[in-house]
DNA sequence: GCCAACGTTGGC
DNA sequence: GCCAACGTTGGC
């Protein structure tokens, strides 16, 4: 079982609206940068739990957890022309992008804020924190521990 | 809205 | 295969 941090611009998916759909799992598509696609194909599974974070807003922060229901399976947004994220490279044959599903766990007590997390010494390995803009993220044991404690979770 | 970081594209 | 130009991300 792994941890990962995944980042979202809530304006056009956010923890409330992973949050209003209970018991449904959720498509994590349209990534298209190629690390973070690795991880998703090769590494992200079922039953590991996600950061959920709040990208490009005043306050960016990691808002809640999800959990892993599906691991990586070929992302068809690529395939649709009528889609934002249509990739006319990537086809079902030979499938360049790939999405996983989550399902909800929780939202924060407390959303844990950027600019706390940059200044907890526990949290300076993080790529979120080394200005890196992968989208898609692995996170240690103590980096979760740490930012759950952060955000007032203590009983997961 | 600006702009730094950095990934991608394409000419050579 | 290099690298300049270009596009995108995302903090501020």
């Amino acid at each position: 079982m792994a941890y990962w941090l995944f980042k979202s611009e809530p304006g056009s998916f956010s923890i409330e609206d992973l949050r209003h759909r209970p018991g449904m799992t959720e498509h994590w598509d349209g990534v298209r940068n190629y690390q973070a696609r690795n991880y998703l194909r090769d590494a992200v599974k079922p039953g590991d739990l996600v950061l959920f974070y709040h990208s490009n807003i005043p306050e960016p922060a990691v808002v809640g957890i999800a959990e892993v229901v599906r691991g990586g399976y070929p992302d068809y947004t690529a395939f649709n022309p009528g889609s934002e994220h249509f990739d006319p490279k990537s086809s079902p044959v030979s499938p360049i992008w790939y999405m996983v599903d989550v399902r909800y766990v929780a939202a924060m007590p407390r959303p844990v804020p950027l600019e706390q997390i940059k200044g907890n010494p526990l949290l300076a390995a993080m790529p979120l924190v080394k200005r890196s803009r992968l989208s898609i993220q692995p996170v240690t044991p103590e980096e979760w521990r740490t930012i759950l404690a952060m955000g007032g979770m203590t009983d997961l």
